[in-house]
DNA sequence: TGTACATCAGTGAACGCGCGTTCACTGATGTAC
DNA sequence: TGTACATCAGTGAACGCGCGTTCACTGATGTAC
């Protein structure tokens, strides 16, 4: 058996993350198959022995979103069940609507960076993006449930902050240069946080 | 002079038109000029009598929603000044995060289909999507005046519905087989219509 | 220990197709006389 | 009123380029002996 055993899925790997890093900067359709396998360090023509197809790339480029910085704010977040308050909850909202998440154009929850590329692609797609938005509703369900919250407002409340978090964070996205999108996006904090108080 | 005054202009109407709903379905890389050209009943090749390139297309066809639907909203919305509450407001949260207009591919707004589009886009297009927000925050912010809510309270509460509207319903039309996407545009609806109640 | 071999990850040229854009031409229409 | 003409909106073939995908080949590496 030539090279180590674990050598063809390091390469996957490498391949999967730059992906990550490039379709969250231009999105499907202006990132070709050349550029991604350049950025892992490969040529070209090796890419269908990782993948079926570009889309299918695609797929696990989105969710592997939740292993990287995914994981981060799951932690940060704090599924920390000795924490009665919903403490988590708003650092995850501070986190996710900060500037520094808005320019981190390579880093940035594809939520943000890829909607309307994820709604005209495949099941396959849309089962990644799902997995992201689930994770972010399941955080921000647990921390008002810890806080004591009753079942039914916790998700209300969590589906509304998706809502607002996404939104006000698309809006900023897609209008850089606008003061408006900006005003969106801080508003959009303030009212995720009253949400959170009350 | 050959053919009547009118009859260029009317054309390029046909074909923004045409761009309006066959973008608002596919996305600007989705779409061909080949495709608007002959839904507008011409050929290919007179595109470049009456525009630039397709991306100038592009950005006529996002701003000229805000004559059609976006001029119904309006006037929906009410901007009536005998009507001293948040009445206006709350038809156009209802109207805007409705199934109706979830469903609505051809007819839906343009910041709801189009974000990632734009945000890779130029000035131009950029420039057009920020005459829509600009219009919906205006009109939540207006009616919420006339309800005597302080000037500082209605921008804020304004920028947040926008962030709720947008949002809810673009995670909605990116994941249209997702119950949790449509948990969260009712979500959204339901914590709008809170905002414009206290 | 050293060597021949089999495997398969990676290479790069080529294919096929689609699309934005250009351009020489056509023909419908309003105007001048 | 009727006719020749000038204009220019619209036509459709062609160009050039880029990209997803395929494929015959290469060469690095672990294994058998």
């Amino acid at each position: 058996m030539p090279y180590s055993a674990t050598h063809k899925q390091e390469t996957r790997e490498r391949i999967v993350e730059a992906a990550r890093i490039l379709f969250n900067r231009s999105g499907f359709e202006g990132i070709t198959i050349d550029m991604v396998m350049e950025a892992a360090g490969l040529t070209r023509g090796g890419f269908y022995n990782h993948f079926d197809n570009k889309e299918s790339l695609y797929a696990e480029a989105v969710s592997s979103f939740l292993m990287g910085r995914g994981a981060e704010w799951r932690e940060e977040a704090g599924v920390d069940p000795s924490d009665p308050s919903t403490e988590g909850a708003r650092r995850m909202v501070a986190s996710y609507l900060s500037s520094e998440h808005l320019g981190d154009l390579d880093g940035q929850c594809p939520m943000i960076a890829l909607p309307s590329d994820v709604a005209r692609a495949g099941a396959e797609v849309q089962a990644s993006y799902a997995e992201l938005l689930s994770a972010m509703v399941g955080l921000f369900e647990n921390s008002l449930r810890s806080n004591g919250t009753s079942l039914a407002l916790s998700k209300r409340k969590a589906r509304a902050l998706a809502a607002l978090c996404v939104g006000g964070m698309v809006l900023a996205r897609t209008l850089p240069e606008s003061d408006l999108a900006e005003e969106v996006r801080a508003a959009a904090r303030t009212t995720a946080n009253e949400l959170l108080r009350t």
